[in-house]
DNA sequence: ACGTTTTGCCAAATCGTCTTGGCGCCAGAG
DNA sequence: CTCTGGCGCCAAGACGATTTGGCAAAACGT
């Protein structure tokens, strides 16, 4: 027998409301949702909202959703929560972005798709549930390409653009974050930067490889002197890092920082570093990617790292979406456009001057 | 000028598709739904399942839930999906069972919260959307105290039980987790086992060292000698195996294998084992628990460690929530006993067998 | 041939809200 | 006194499905 302590609570109506303010279910609907162009006595107004707040009345949803069509729901999907680490984020800004305007964020997972065709069983989900918004998020690609079925429907894409330019998206500017990196390391007085590279073709390694070598030639050293390529996981930063102390004639070839492509193979980095008798910082700065939690906090020293914008991303597509959906002016423009959001340095306690030394040979002119 | 490519697709409804059957709108839901105790002649049915493909009908579940007051919805409240690691994995579950249902899963987060009562505001937002149930997920409590909203709707806890026994609940069984590492320690030949335990007092703490000591005690070995305890945290684990290690008078003396609270301690753990030149399995072995993605991959050995079941907490919290909803007799009951979830092993590289010694002083009799 | 089922289908009510159009009343103007 | 126009409120009609109750026609029994 099962306790049937579970009462079904009775729902509290419109017209419960109406029938204890004494006016019809129309001037509660005006009142409550200061319907424009409508006109209500202040007496009037007093005793609705009054009898409402007795009654803890609060509208139903569906019903209000089937007659204004709209849901006031967003749709998230994302490429497998389970295996990228930072999904969480996104879907935490998404979720606190869409409460802040008083939405629900549904969501649904989607297998990892190598393709860059969007599946539109996802998406179709979501419209029959006539979500106001779609928001698709991928991992690994540069572009994608989203079923017909998003057109119809305000939507946003993170992490890829749109192939054919017709929605919006936000990335990470994963170039301007490595070349931040190494600004901030040549004004430290590092000249012989060496950078782990990942050997994964995603747009990450391009973008992050790209902007080593925009502000290395920026800052007027060689570029490609002291690239190393690993696999993107703790085995291939060590790998990466022994290779590049091994190689080093001396100590004054060595290069006094490292930058590596993320922090699992600074994870690794700091295990080949601390092999050879070296320490981190002073006789070598590393930097990472990705301030992936736990590794950064969990290292010792603390890594200085560069963080990606997920939950920003979550929430400005969000807000991107709220903008479309009430066709403010400035949304949904331009959508060829990808915003690029920054990936801000994480400072920590891996970075420091490199141990004096003069001019060195790593310079070009 | 906002470009107007975004057509607002004209949604087909019921009536559509009951003109282009030539039938009535009672009789395409009736076929739709195979409502029972309705006859329809297999030409009508074959006929309104025809027009109904060929146009892409969807009934709209806003109207649909209106009137079978079922938004075939679920919420899920989660604490700080962000700072807790595994939370994704939770979500990924729920969201898989769910779909398995044809459910959408909805998710609010919470802030953490310290006290046991459960904040009703975020219960109360998946009631006005007419939720068809809820799950509440906690990471760091024993019990909680829902608010009086949870029992008026299908509900299930995750993490921690109800005070007053009145929602069903799935908790990970920390404690035999535990026991079970020294088990599988104790059957590879070690005597000498130490635990690194947690110094924050949360259920986890008291779990899994109470499943050390009742595994300890089941060998008939010392279950206090080879205690010791710091910050759940990389630094915590270097400090406390730093600490084990020096106080050894010789090698005789030292524990041939470590089990830390967590996988950020085990990681301390691993540096102060290096430190001393020691290494991992040979001298000692290490046993970590969470499996906390990216560490015991990233770690060198690979790290063996104990897994929590979130994945299975999240879709056994929706089946159950299933079970309750279509009021299934063997679900709902005795909601009093929560539901131990075990926390399997997870094998890497980071144990071995003790090298070879003979009786030692650490047995009890 | 004449009731009685059974079969196959449908019209209308319903779910709870928003929204359109209009109706009475009172005040001020003519 | 009548007319006009704003003010304050409401009745009724969506929204798009499900569900209830019933009605013809066909099938069956005698």
């Amino acid at each position: 027998m099962r306790t049937e302590s579970r009462v079904t609570r009775k729902q509290v109506g419109i017209r419960d409301v109406a029938a204890a303010a004494g006016v019809s279910v129309t001037t509660v609907s005006h009142v409550l949702n200061d319907t424009p162009h409508t006109r209500t006595s202040d007496d009037t107004r007093g005793r609705v909202k009054a009898a409402a707040e007795k009654l803890g009345y609060q509208p139903n949803r569906l019903a209000r959703g089937l007659r204004t069509q709209a849901s006031e729901m967003l749709g998230l999907i994302t490429e497998e929560i389970a295996t990228t680490p930072h999904a969480g984020k996104i879907i935490l800004g998404a979720q606190e972005e869409a409460s802040r305007n008083n939405l629900m964020l549904a969501i649904i997972n989607s297998s990892l798709n190598p393709a860059v065709d969007i599946d539109a069983t996802e998406v179709q989900a979501f419209l029959d549930r006539q979500a106001d918004g779609v928001i698709y998020a991928t991992v690994y690609h540069d572009e994608v390409n989203p079923p017909e079925e998003m057109l119809g429907v305000p939507a946003v894409l993170i992490g890829a653009r749109d192939v054919r330019r017709e929605i919006p998206s936000f990335i990470p500017d994963e170039r301007s974050g490595a070349a931040s990196v190494i600004d901030m390391l040549v004004s430290r007085g590092h000249r012989r930067i060496a950078f782990a590279a990942s050997s994964v073709d995603v747009p990450a390694t391009r973008g992050r490889l790209l902007g080593y070598r925009d502000a290395m030639l920026a800052a007027g050293l060689d570029p490609d002197r002291f690239v190393v390529e690993g696999e993107a996981e703790a085995s291939g930063g060590y790998d990466a890092t022994a290779r590049l102390l091994d190689v080093a004639a001396s100590h004054d070839q060595r290069p006094t920082a490292l930058f590596c492509y993320n922090d699992r193979m600074a994870m690794g980095a700091y295990r080949a570093i601390a092999e050879r008798g070296l320490s981190i910082p002073a006789d070598i700065s590393v930097v990472g990617f990705d301030d992936q939690d736990p590794i950064p906090t969990s290292l010792f020293p603390p890594l200085t790292t560069v963080a990606l914008p997920h939950y920003e991303m979550g929430a400005r597509a969000v807000a991107e979406l709220m903008g479309i959906i009430q066709r403010r002016p400035e949304h949904g423009l331009l959508p060829g456009h990808p915003t690029l959001l920054t990936c801000p340095i994480v400072h920590r306690e891996s970075v420091a001057a490199p141990t004096g030394q003069g001019r060195d040979d790593s310079e070009i002119d």
